[in-house]
DNA sequence: CCCTCTCTTTTACATGCCGTAGAAATATTG
DNA sequence: CAATATTTCTACGGCATGTAAAAGAGAGGG
């Protein structure tokens, strides 16, 4: 899957928390007000990243609107889990690291961890 | 986390296959053995590969014997459960991504998950 | 002690990704 | 149609990575 640089993730987290689409002008602020940083981009900076975005299947933009609008394609949470398939890989040691991560997460964590997997069988 | 180019991906695996400590010339050799992609790098670029992996943490050279003996600094499974802890971030969406990570597993690793979970909890 | 052989370090270059944005083209609107 | 807003094209610097030649360094034979 596609990695993502500082500004496109940026980028993309103002997306996944937005409810509507937004436009290169919108970002270009949100960006502005993210942080003390006052960073100020050109808008052309933003479209740029968008279109990469674009075409690595992370946004969709509709360009039928005039100042056209870009939305996440899929949400953070599904995002998240193709990069964790992606770092399990195909390999056949999938237990082996899960055993191992399970060892190192919380016992809240562990504990819904456990109530999911009960939700599951029973479905 | 440090992300790994295809090559230091493959010298990585040999490394993490081998009982034994390798050399540069073993792994030159072994890298032409990969797959019938008869690549025959030269030594001096494996040796590239193994300085950038060293400094990345990944791998640990041995300097006392003569030809440098090369090694993985940790296992392929604490590697990937670092990835894995890289992936889900310090998010507060944890149990969402868990959630929906499970959804998407086999029945036979989620059977094998609620033992690990279990034999976790016992400890 | 020097030469040669092997091994390591240094330096280099091409490619591709990413942040960044000006210039140019195109659409909107008055 | 002219001015303005928006998008596309083109570009460049920096960094990671694959690739390796060139140069430096240690070690054994003569």
């Amino acid at each position: 899957m596609a990695s993502l640089g500082d500004l496109e993730r940026s980028v993309m987290d103002l997306l996944w928390d937005s409810a509507e689409p937004l436009t290169a002008n919108d970002l270009r602020d949100d960006l502005a007000a993210l942080g003390t940083d006052a960073k100020e981009l050109a808008v052309t900076t933003v479209l740029t990243v968008l279109a990469r975005l674009e075409k690595k299947g992370l946004v969709e933009r509709e360009r039928t609107t005039r100042p056209h609008r870009y939305a996440a394609s899929s949400s953070r949470e599904d995002h998240t889990v193709g990069l964790l398939n992606d770092a399990l890989g195909t390999a056949q040691d999938r237990e082996a690291v899960l055993a191992r991560f399970i060892g190192g997460i919380s016992p809240d964590e562990a504990a819904s961890l456990r109530a999911i997997l009960d939700s599951v069988k029973s479905a």
